[in-house]
DNA sequence: TTGTAGGCGTTATCAA
DNA sequence: TTGATAACGCCTACAA
């Protein structure tokens, strides 16, 4: 923004005609006949020259900058922040707005701060992200702007979100460790209090149930959610007689964590040992051997779905406030089997 | 961007001043003596109403957006982005100014696409993105903008970059083996004809010059660069009689691949054999078993370095190109220790 | 110490 | 089919 740019004015007069014509042509006004040899001459100038028009100028008439604010506690430090920033990425894209990304390290003053900034910059709406699925509510600063939350509940009524549908997640893990023919199954939770452990859990179960399972035939350890958590848990586990023949890992890292455990105990995976992990981290899943069967985070999904809601929004084309719970995909590679007969015997 | 936000006019009225007054109280005009009674006065009414500047309306007459873009080409998408990302947009927030991110997917006609979308909104500068560390020229559009680039280095003359110092990470990646007491090394090189791959080479070489080594001393394998490649590799290297004791892998990936080498062959790390790593992965270096030594690269750094030099270019406070190669830390963990004497003896 | 007025680059209303 | 002209919200000489 430094030297001038060409203007409207300069093409009009290039062109020899008044910056009216010129805005009408460019903006192709609907319903408006314009002499096709100005026209023509019209482009031909404003290409000439090289000409954009200002977006500020634009914005500040038209009253609406094409443009929105992706917030996020690490939304840009993570891993799996990615997929998340490209799906909205996209849908934007498709509407002519570009997307301001900023993260506040879980600090509030700088979460503050940046919608501040992002406000005084008259985005249309603004997706509030968090990196792992919670319950948040809604800043205040933030009532009065179309806004949608993404990898998070808003308890803030009002405001749509999705989240994955952490149930479905459990509940697929078990189904493909269940179709394999496990019926001893282990699953190494994650400590913390958050939707995700609840709800996989939950919908393990629900699965195990389904099948004629009951509660007994499920080892259920919790862990902080590490490699080194994965290896005691999965040390505990895999130790006894009894052990699980299928086990569940809440995430991709405790998964790794499982596999040095079992290679410990000499336990071959997936002959001895069938293992699920969750994320589809990039790198771990794919990177361990044998390849990780793992349940994937819909986050280019979420992304997508939180951005063209928010557009809704914005187009005032939105009449309930909608919420979502999407599934993410199974990947399946090589890490489950069906149980070996040389596993110890049901009890 | 919807319902109408309070103006400064509406603050002007309210305090029973002009606007002039008010906009020069809340700028702090220097050298602008106001009555503090109208001072507090006007600053009340502008709290109590909630007043924020409409920043297009002051882009569009200061010409000046406080605004930067960052483009990538997978920016966004990979794990390694975040670091870039977060040095950049927190030099820029000391600024008062919040970043536009977008990816390009490496598809050309995208980022022309989005380098317009960036420009009509006036942007003061551009920061240019690599995923990886490579050449590349600059786009025209991008000339009559500050542009700098980050994690490649920019063949058009005149723009200031950032990249990775290879060498130096090829260096520190010897030295912590040959510090140890290895003198029989191996390195699983990239397949890739990028800067990495031969700049780290020549590091390590150097380093082992240093140390009086020769060439015989080292072993070279390339491969591509996944866990299964490092597989391969390694049980290439450490399968003879004359196999090294310390291998250095051209990053974290090749590394887990060696890993799983090191285990098949029965070769315990670090006491048979001393790995170095590179990337310093998050989830992969500290899920590894022992934990993985590694040379990490300097993402945030460089994005620090990267908004600068763009907000010097901004201001017109350069002189001339700085370029810069940086060098990231090694982080060292468990893969490296002493060469045992159980190990076969040098040649 | 405070106010008037012009202009930043566009779009949109209304005439011509 | 085209063109004046008034906003949009703010900053900044210049005047009072």
């Amino acid at each position: 923004m430094k030297q001038r740019r060409v203007t409207i004015k300069q093409v009009a007069e290039e062109a020899g005609v008044s910056i009216t014509t010129v805005s009408h042509v460019l903006n192709n006004v609907p319903g408006l006949r314009v002499n096709p040899v100005t026209r023509q001459r019209i482009q031909d100038v404003s290409a000439r020259l090289g000409y954009v028009p200002n977006g500020l100028a634009q914005s500040l008439r038209t009253r609406r900058s094409n443009t929105i604010g992706l917030i996020g506690d690490e939304i840009v430090t993570t891993p799996f922040a990615g997929k998340l920033v490209l799906g909205a990425q996209e849908v934007a894209l498709t509407r002519d707005t570009v997307m301001f990304v900023v993260s506040t390290g879980y600090q509030r003053d700088v979460e503050n701060r940046e919608i501040e900034e992002l406000l005084r910059r008259q985005v249309d709406g603004i997706l509030y992200a968090s990196m792992f699925h919670r319950e948040l509510e809604l800043p205040s600063q933030l009532a009065s702007v179309p806004t949608v939350f993404l990898n998070a509940q808003c308890t803030t009524p009002g405001v749509p979100w999705v989240a994955p549908d952490e149930a479905a997640g459990g509940h697929d893990a078990a189904d493909t460790l269940i179709a394999a023919g496990h019926r001893r199954l282990g699953f190494i939770n994650n400590i913390d209090d958050i939707p995700a452990s609840a709800g996989r859990l939950e919908g393990f179960r629900a699965r195990m149930f389904e099948a004629g399972l009951s509660a007994r035939d499920l080892a259920v350890v919790a862990v902080e959610s590490d490699a080194a958590g994965g290896y005691a848990a999965a040390m505990r586990l895999l130790a006894g007689p009894d052990r699980p023949t299928g086990v569940f890992c809440f995430n991709d890292r405790i998964a790794m964590g499982a596999y040095r455990a079992a290679a410990e105990l000499r336990l071959r995976i997936p002959q001895d040992v069938s293992i699920v992990g969750f994320d589809n981290q990039e790198y771990v899943a794919d990177g361990l051997y044998p390849g990780l069967t793992t349940i994937e985070l819909p986050h280019y999904d979420m992304g997508v779905w939180a951005a063209q809601k928010l557009f809704k929004k914005i187009n005032g084309t939105i009449g309930d406030t909608p919420t979502a719970l999407l599934r993410g995909p199974v990947i399946h590679r090589s890490s489950v089997a069906p149980p070996s007969d040389a596993a110890p015997a049901a009890h």
